[in-house]
DNA sequence: AGTTTGATTTGACGCAGATCAAATCATCTC
DNA sequence: GAGATGATTTGATCTGCGTCAAATCAAACT
């Protein structure tokens, strides 16, 4: 893998050039603010695949945008398991459940080689209070993280597997898209065993899905490689059958 | 609905002397900011049980205190059936994920007679950029936000129906102390089907469960009125046992 | 007091998915 | 390229909890 080989250039280039910067934090600043943030962002060299971004416990200072590659964040139970918290993709932000203990509650490591950015939290924080629409624009990060985090918790307290794993996959694509990629093939960072802990699933039932799945011609399925055949029918299995389970309790009144 | 007509006065405490202010959000402001503060927000009158504080979908303007009662927030699926998402206690904030949309993702509504207090988000954000600590507070408040989603992630996505509500009820118990209530005694503002929707259980899974911690003497449940007589025997069931689920998966290198 | 209505409890049963086990496959090392 | 290592698949069982059903109980209404 040649390609690998990411040249310096390409870290330096700033938030102004950034391909991402209306996924990330600079979506709707001026470009005068803009060259204020750039300012204070650090850039690191790539980190090799199972680099940790950081870890539980370590004192929070940044934030992280992911600008290449993919960031699994994770929990540890005290046995050394390991509860997937989330996948993140270039333009994500991640860190932002240590700002209210001033150390992060979670790890994140890389899943293949990936760039990152820093965002020291103190500066930012600065910054935001002189410039408006960063204060904004930071408030709608964290509560767009509450209300993702809201949608998974509906997921996993609700739905079977099946429409687990078919939210996933429509997620992730979505997301795929939105940053220019194709939406109905892409390669899967994570192992079938790191889908199962993010979906409250075992991994087991994470490889019959995608064999079943496969088998019904919805998706193509080789090793980490997914083609997304029926998207249609894949959007029907996400979504839950009405009534279909429990818990989903009548209005009182 | 004569209880309706509460006295305009206990409405009419200000933050400043407000017994929740260290649960809430004036936490490590100046008496002067929290002055400033106490200006914007508003008092409404006491709702009443089943009241909506706000509706999925309505146009966001506010944040919502509880400053006395109970609240859950919800999501509703297209058949009617609801979602429960969060069960809320005096000096809890609510609203937090409407920011990024300006728009409620969720409906709140209060499940017994309960003041709220209104904060008009732009007037606050206004204040958090004149007031550093304000603005951090915030970020501290939705980073907690965070956590919190976070945790309750693991919870669903990992443990038994056990554990999951040994877990409620600890988290509960512990919320109530916080708030100067007994910790071991107190009485349940929510029904067996919402406790269900919010653990992800059926309503007769939590309505055994209940039934076999008393048996085991761990609790003493009558209706809706709880008491935890050995805390200890139920921090242990609120412990996932060591490896004894799937995806939890080992650290890969 | 009797009736209605909704909440809770309790029992019986079935199934989705966890667990255990073993085979296959891909990668990496020497 | 043979062997080792870890990921994935596939099969066979087992079980926790959801589902259905019916009884009990409490609060509200007449």
């Amino acid at each position: 893998m040649a390609s690998r080989i990411v040249s310096f250039e390409k870290i330096k280039v700033a938030c102004k050039n950034c391909t991402l910067a209306t996924l990330c934090l600079p979506m709707g600043l001026t470009p005068d603010d803009v060259e204020r943030l750039d300012a204070i962002v650090k850039r690191s060299r790539p980190l090799q695949k199972g680099d940790h971004v950081f870890r539980n416990g370590d004192p929070f200072h940044n934030l992280y945008v992911v600008k290449t590659g993919t960031v699994k964040t994770y929990t540890e139970s005290p046995d050394g398991g390991e509860q997937v918290v989330g996948f993140h993709l270039p333009g994500e932000i991640i860190g932002l459940d240590a700002i209210q203990t001033d150390q992060h509650g979670c790890s994140a490591r890389v899943l293949e080689t990936s760039a990152i950015c820093e965002l020291p939290f103190d500066n930012l924080e600065d910054l935001a209070s002189h410039i408006h629409s960063l204060q904004h624009q930071l408030f709608r990060l964290l509560s767009k993280e509450i209300s993702r985090d809201t949608e998974m918790l509906s997921l996993l307290s609700k739905s079977t597997a099946e429409e687990r794993l078919a939210t996933f996959l429509l997620d992730l694509s979505k997301r795929h898209q939105q940053r220019g990629f194709a939406a109905n093939e892409f390669f899967l960072s994570m192992s079938r065993q790191e889908i199962g802990s993010y979906l409250g699933l075992a991994l087991e039932t994470v490889s019959r899905l995608f064999t079943r799945l496969q088998e019904d011609g919805i998706l193509r399925v080789e090793r980490k490689h997914i083609e997304i055949l029926d998207r249609d029918h894949l959007a029907v299995l996400a979504i839950k059958p009405a009534g279909s389970r429990a818990n989903t309790c009548q209005a009182s009144d």
